[in-house]
RNA sequence: GGAAGUUUAGCUCAGCUGGGAGAGCAUCUGCCUUACAAGCAGAGGGUCAUAGGUUCGAGCCCUAUAACUUCCACCA
């Protein structure tokens, strides 16, 4: 083994000795019970950031456990088209050439992007393989491959058929950047300083006016009606009569309608049911005209009059003016609203009527809502599925719809000789109905979230092959971030429900976002990310892993700083060294198992302690636990194995039987490395190789369960322990240096067998010169005296120590333990307390109150001597 | 506007169905002890955000308040 961790000279073989090896390979075996995990799938242009890092990395864990523990472990992994974005990305690399999609047109468009997604398919996959990601690469998935369009086109032929897939005129979110619908779910808002342009509309036939207030003055000229609340008195009389309309000079009705408030504002509200929800739906139950007055780009068209061709921008300046100049501009306040944004390209979302395909919602949610509710899908953090359940309660049509020319392209052909509607799994040549050639295919392209409804479904073969779907689905859990649970993990709860009669996953765990050092989100603009690349540049794939979970809950947010990173090579580069001793140790020595071997205190101890951390580490694990499990690990190796048992072995090294020592040696080290296996592979493993008994490779070895334990043997070993650290911390209160050896006597007063025993440890771990059993008459005056329920030690100290100062700190002691004692009566004698508490809580209480009476005693009977 | 989360040592965070406040880092002290100075040993450091309440007993349960974070809705 190399004298120091240096993990660029393994990784990178490592990983592809398991590739080789086909370790990451699943496939069906009646023999084993089946995990499995669908890869949340990454955008095929993106490049590895923190985000993915964690996420990733949580999956792995997880899949690395169960495969060790036996189960068909599948990992499967795959990448999302990201429909808008790389629209927009190659179209701006068009443009640089000079050109646009529409010189191409749609086939030669389409051939651009796949070279696009060629280019970059790859860069994300092998960042991936670098981070040591165990997925089953063959089953390497892509929502525009074959198999997904396979599925996206069933899923729309069903739903189609069943009549739940419609194409109607609504208010849609409008991006004028993308020219595309966008759902609901992908606006984002925003607080934006505004103003509110109080305008007034000239009552039809009279001189006087109704004023009221907008935010958007732009979209008067789309007005068909103004609204008051059909309560409010101030207006009563004016509703069934007209209002003209400034600029456009043509009157429009006065309605009532529940939907305006009293209190707002001036009580008034115009009417544009083009470009606003809200007035849309007040526009359906009066049977207002909809005049929509904006270009597909958010320019002015011909119905917008001399305005036509201005940006909406333009156009409201030009309007307010225009209302100034006529009047009919009462006043401009300042006031701030939310304003919905493009989450994409940002750019302010115009509500406007067109014309698009829905999919109804009413029947496909009730399962959905009901699966939750009954916890059959489970979010393991319970505040989600109240989220979640809310969400859907309240959910309306889906708008699948885009007008962009990448993604999957709506399946539906019109007949332009008789008006035929044809959707069917291939495309129609003729028309069913009058055998015309002349078929027309819709020009929209679907939501891509249609096909990653489907992605649970689709990557094991859904609708074709159900071989795998039967073994493999439900998979066990879906690890995804909270800003998706709407837009995703409904998504497909509904689908897998709907299309192939049961739940897409188990449990749902959301991870929450790693931020920088000071809690800020890392984001590109605030360049205040680390890029992860750097990291594993720097100091190997397995710290910058471990970096990311150690004390963390993975459902909060947490804090990433290269001090932590710097922790972790710490840590990993102790698990070498710790390794590296072990090896040393074991060298030449012939080796038993710690079953075969007659085993010291020591060994039993560790052992002991080794089981608690298997069942603890485990019960971690089955609460998606791993950030605490991962903690409790390091904790364990660092404290317990390193600082403890080996320095404590390490007399036993020298002692009789070190067969005993060499077998547990080997045994702890060899079952921490498996239990650190899925958070650190390559480590765990290049060291596992080293080791003698070994198979062929850790990450295919079996899970360690609990072995046998020695109860009475590990609390010995506790009050020896305890023992040294009271020598220890009376050295480094008498200012012994710990390169000066010093003497020390004892005298024991029970269990004598376990101080025989135990004197090396001591010895070794005190750093003391001699330890001499003697009786306590044998011990000289000038020395620090530490006092035990079975044993009492002295620690002559010459000139280091005076009778003085040893009084006052056994006296200080003795006021600890009253302080003890005293508590300890008090409780007891608290009558609620003995009533109400526990029984063996009480007993507890009274036994240390025995056991600090007792130890009083001794203390005051030595503090004596001093007198 | 509605909801959720967070608030514990200087920093990052643990703290189980209520039963003596924990770890790591940082600080201070002493050690190059033959795996490791990226290390070892020891120490100091907290009114558990604030105010009430329930209880024999509250960091934990209840109510209110404050600050920060996030999600949902989108009233012109």
């Amino acid at each position: 083994m190399d004298k120091t961790y240096n993990p660029k000279d393994f990784e990178t073989d490592l990983y592809k000795t398991w590739l080789d090896r086909k370790y990451f390979k699943a496939q069906i075996n009646k023999n084993k019970k089946p995990f499995t995990i669908i890869m949340p799938p990454p955008n095929v242009t993106s490049k590895l950031h923190m985000g993915h890092a964690f996420q990733q990395t949580i999956q792995d864990i997880i899949i690395r456990r169960k495969r060790m523990q036996g189960y068909e472990a599948l990992w499967l992994p795959g990448t999302d088209h990201a429909a808008i974005s790389t629209e927009q990305m190659v179209v701006k690399k068009l443009a640089k050439e000079g050109l646009t999609k529409e010189m191409l047109g749609r086939e030669k468009f389409a051939k651009v992007i796949e070279e696009w997604y060629d280019e970059y398919k790859n860069t994300i996959i092998d960042q991936f393989k670098v981070m040591g990601f165990s997925c089953d690469w063959d089953r390497l998935a892509f929502t525009m491959d074959e198999q997904n369009c396979r599925a996206v086109r069933w899923v729309f032929v069903h739903l189609y058929k069943k009549g739940w897939i419609y194409k109607g005129k609504r208010i849609v979110n409008w991006c004028p950047s993308c020219k595309s619908s966008i759902s609901d779910a992908e606006v984002e808002f925003k607080e934006v300083p505004s103003h509110f342009w109080h305008l007034r509309y000239q009552i039809e036939g009279t001189n006087d006016y109704l004023e009221l207030a907008t935010t958007r003055p732009e979209t008067m000229l789309g007005d068909t009606a103004v609204a008051v609340n059909p309560k409010d008195k101030r207006y009563s009389a004016l509703v069934g009569k007209n209002v003209i309309l400034p600029i456009l000079n043509k009157p429009i009705p006065i309605i009532a309608d529940d939907y305006v408030e009293t209190d707002f504002g001036t009580g008034v509200v115009k009417i544009t049911p083009a470009h606003d929800p809200n007035d849309f739906e007040v526009g359906q139950r009066h049977n207002l005209p909809v005049i929509n007055i904006l270009n597909a780009d958010g320019t002015m068209n011909e119905l917008a009059g001399k305005y036509a061709g201005m940006s909406r921008e333009k156009a409201r300046e030009e309007i307010v003016k225009d209302l100034e100049k006529s009047g009919n501009l009462v006043k401009i306040e300042d006031y701030s609203h939310n304003v919905g944004h493009c989450e994409r390209c940002k750019t302010i979302i115009e509500p406007l009527v067109s014309n698009q395909w829905w999919v109804k919602m009413d029947e496909l949610k009730k399962p959905a809502i009901k699966v939750v509710e009954e916890d059959k899908v489970h979010f393991v953090d319970e505040q989600y599925k109240k989220s979640y359940l809310h969400w859907m309660n309240n959910l309306k049509d889906w708008c699948i719809s885009r007008q962009v020319w990448n993604g999957h392209r709506i399946p539906v052909f019109t007949c332009q000789d008789c008006g035929e509607v044809i959707v069917e799994m291939e495309d129609p040549t003729v028309c069913p109905k009058c055998g015309s050639k002349h078929l027309i295919q819709d020009e929209d392209t679907l939501d891509t979230w249609f096909s990653s409804a489907l992605w649970p479904l689709s990557t094991l073969g859904f609708p074709d092959r159900k071989e795998d779907l039967a073994y493999f689905y439900p998979t066990n859990v879906l690890v995804t971030g909270r800003e998706i649970i709407n837009l995703w993990v409904a998504r497909m709860i509904f689908s897998g429900l709907e299309y192939y009669g049961d739940i897409p996953f188990r449990d749902v765990v959301i991870n929450g976002i790693v931020k920088d050092a000071h809690g800020k989100k890392m984001s590109k603009t605030l360049g205040n990310g680390t890029d992860p690349r750097d990291v594993i540049e720097k100091y190997g794939v397995d710290t910058l892993r471990f970096s990311l979970f150690d004390g963390i809950s993975i459902g909060s947010d947490s804090r990433f700083s290269e001090k932590k990173v710097e922790l972790s090579r710490n840590f990993l580069n102790k698990i070498w060294n710790a390794s590296k001793y072990v090896l040393m140790q074991i060298e030449g020595k012939e080796i038993k198992k710690v079953d075969e071997v007659k085993l010291n205190l020591a060994d039993k101890w560790i052992l002991t302690e080794l089981n608690s951390l298997i069942a603890s580490v485990d019960k971690k694990f089955d609460k998606y636990d791993i950030g605490m499990a991962e903690s409790e690990l390091s904790d364990f190796f660092w404290s317990k194995f390193c600082d403890n048992y080996i320095e404590l072995s390490k007399s036993d090294m020298a002692g009789q039987n070190s067969e005993a020592t060499v077998a547990t040696l080997l045994y702890v080290l060899t079952t921490l490395l498996k239990l650190l296996h899925p958070f650190i592979p390559f480590i765990t493993e290049k060291i596992y190789l080293e080791l003698p008994m070994h198979d062929e490779s850790i990450m295919i070895s079996a899970w360690p369960v609990e072995g046998k334990s020695y109860q009475k043997e590990h609390d010995e070993m506790e009050t020896i322990i305890a023992i040294i650290k009271a020598i220890r911390n009376a050295r480094a209160e008498k200012g012994v240096p710990d390169n000066k050896k010093i003497d020390a006597l004892i005298s024991v007063t029970q269990n004598e067998k376990l101080y025989n025993a135990s004197r090396e440890y001591i010895k070794k771990l005190a750093l003391l010169q001699n330890l001499e059993f003697a009786g306590e008459d044998k011990f000289p005056q000038e020395s620090v005296k530490l006092i035990f329920n079975d044993c009492k030690i002295a620690i002559p100290l010459e000139s280091l120590v005076s009778s003085a100062e040893e009084k006052a700190r056994i006296e200080k002691e003795i006021e600890k333990v009253k302080f003890e004692i005293a508590r300890s009566e008090k409780m007891l004698a608290n009558e609620g307390f003995v009533a109400k508490a526990p029984q063996a809580l009480i007993d507890k209480e009274k036994e240390k109150l025995a056991k600090n009476k007792e130890l009083y005693a001794k203390l005051e009977q030595d503090v004596k001597k001093y007198v």
